[in-house]
Formats: C-alpha cells, structure tokens, sequence
DNA sequence: GATTGACAGTTCTAAAAAGGAACTATAGCG
DNA sequence: CGCTATAGTTCCTTTTTAGAACTGTCAATC
C-alpha cells in the first residue's frame, strides 16, 4: 500500500493517517496548538530538516488542516494558522498526550500539565459516549458496516457477493 | 531528530510517537480492535510487507503494547494480543476515526457506525474533561509544565537560567 | 555603500527505510 | 510424495529522509 492509497481507502482511520500519519505532521500539530506559527520556529523548536518541514506544511495547507497566511509584504512572509478542521485534531492530540503520561513517563513525572480555565482545576482528557456520558471501553463498543462501508470487507447481507473472507462478526472500533 | 531520540524528548506526545507515530504501527492496532491476531491476517488485510509487518509487531511487542502468545506448539505459532497498555489506546483510534469521520469522508459516509453497548445507541466519543465533565476545547486549556518538563522550554521561574527563547506565555495542549 | 542578520524556503548528496517478490521451515493431510 | 497453512527471513530495487549548504528579499547596522 502506498501513501496516497490510504486516502482511497473506506476506513476512517486510514483516511485520517494519510493526512496525521507520520511523525513529522503530528509533532508539527503539536507545535500548532503550542502556538508556534513561523517557518523558522517550527524548525528551531523541532530539529526537523528544513526540507521536510517545507514539506509537510504544504501537505498540511492542502489537506486543509493549516492556513498559510501572509503576516508582511515586503518580503512575503507567510505564518501557518490551524483551521477550523485542525482544531478539530485537539481531541487526537490529548488522547496521545494522556496515553504518554500514563505509560511512558520517565521518574520525574509529566511534562504538562492541563488545567481546564473552566473549572479552574488540573485534568485529565477523558473519552466518553456522546449519548449516555459513559466512559468508552473498547469492549463495551459495537460496530456495524455504516453507508460508506467497504463491502469487501464488511459484506452487506443482502447482496449476492461472496465475502473475501468469512463473515466477520461485529467489531470494536 | 532520529526516531530513538524522540523517546527521550520530555514530551508525552514525542515519546508516544515513538511507539504509534508511523502509519503502519496504527494500521497494525486497527486490526488489533478489529479482533485480528494472527501474522497472516494482519497481512492479508494491510496488504503490508511481511518485512515490515514482522518489525512493526516486534516493536509493538518490545513496547508492551501487545503480547505474544503461542497457540500451538509443533509447529510453533503465535498470535498477538493487547495489552492493558495497548488497549488503552482506545480513545487515540476512537480520536482519529471520530475525526476521520467528520473530515474526511467521501459522498457515501461512514465506513463504521459504534454501538455503546451500554446505552444500546450509535454515538460519536467526545473528549470531556476529567473534573467537570464539559467538552474540551483548545481554547479552555491552559499548560503548565509538570515536574517531567524540560527547563530548557518550560524555564522554571525561580533558577538563574537564561530561557533559550522569549519567556512563553501558557499555552495550549 | 557594504555587511550582517532574519526569514522562508530550495538544492544537493549520502544514508536509511520501505516495497516487492521469492525463499525457509515445520507439520498435517491425501 | 506433493500440497497447503503459518510465520517469518532474505535479497534487491525504489523511495524517503538526514544533513548541510545555498538562494533571494528586505531591514538594520557599521
């Protein structure tokens, strides 16, 4: 499977790694939601090649996750600002962040800490059922083939097809 | 940057990248939530190289994120489960499928709709906050640095060292 | 007026990683 | 014996990435 494969894929997380899938995007993001937003800064801050951040800012414009505004004329000069659908990555960001500080902390303890302003008080992300509030555990989660679903591998039941494989019963996630 | 030298990085997001921060490995844990286990699956699924396939497992293995377990002697054959660790992932893929979901889907709509089993309804994971419960936003989060925060960044107040850059403000993630 | 520095990249070559296909080893089955 | 299934490994080619230097524009400094 190549890269741009992911893309064609009916799978929403195949789809959401062609655009987050690499390491270099998501540390990119980090520094997004940190604030940074200048060429020069991305670079200092993550020791990355210039070659690549070049590149992987231009991916993140033509995805539509960043914006690449011009802050002077004279010489141009652009800043990368997170769009609407790149805020929309904070939830991603969070749940990695929070799995970082539970299993790979070293002895000193976390790195950072988050304090919500509307509670005022130091938190943790937690991932809950929009219609119940409940907690989500991989168990306690169905899945069903949805109107996008590959019929490959999610086989309708009606259809004539045969499956590629057995018949799955339902999943997590 | 090397990719070993992010575990050392004192940030939760660079250390967790180590271990989730490539394509494949998080390929490798859908199929994971998806009840797949064994070598030959993973692969026909992915349709990844078995070269690679075998070294994203070994990894994921060596993390403590899945277990290997023989299933049969004679001749030996091992399967790969979740750990604790790794199924604590959960809301990580639960994140990107969500945003996925949201942003990327083409005309014909999901691939998967998720059942709470709980509540018996389709829903969507919300990231909330652990204290009060409301919905997080980027905007509503403050950082501080934590005792695991790298003083080169995140200057502590009262030493003589001099911040690399400007004194940040607090910010987000 | 020449020099230096900031910024946002681009270009070049060498090294590392990934892709693709075939091969190995063990056992059960007919 | 030949065939299939499983879980990898080996070999070679192609693609990516690392690392460092270079370009071009403007502003401020010597």
């Amino acid at each position: 499977m190549k890269w741009d494969a992911l893309e064609e894929e009916s799978c929403s997380i195949a789809r959401s790694l062609a655009v987050i899938g690499d390491r270099w995007t998501l540390l990119v993001l980090r520094e997004c939601f940190l604030r940074v937003r200048r060429f020069e800064e991305f670079q200092t801050n993550l020791d990355i090649t210039r070659h690549l951040l070049a590149d992987r800012l231009k991916k993140l414009v033509s995805y539509g996750v960043l914006r690449r505004i011009p802050y002077q004329d004279c010489p141009k000069r652009y800043e990368y600002l997170l769009t609407p659908k790149g805020l929309d990555l904070y939830p991603v960001l969070m749940a990695i962040v929070h799995w970082g500080d539970v299993h790979m902390v070293d002895e000193r303890g976390r790195p950072l800490l988050h304090e919500h302003k509307n509670c005022g008080k130091v938190f943790d992300p937690v991932m809950v059922c929009s219609e119940c509030g409940e907690p989500l555990r991989a168990r306690e989660v169905h899945t069903h083939p949805g109107p996008g679903a590959d019929t490959d591998r999610f086989p309708a039941g009606a259809n004539g097809k045969a499956p590629r494989r057995r018949p799955r019963r339902a999943h997590s996630v």
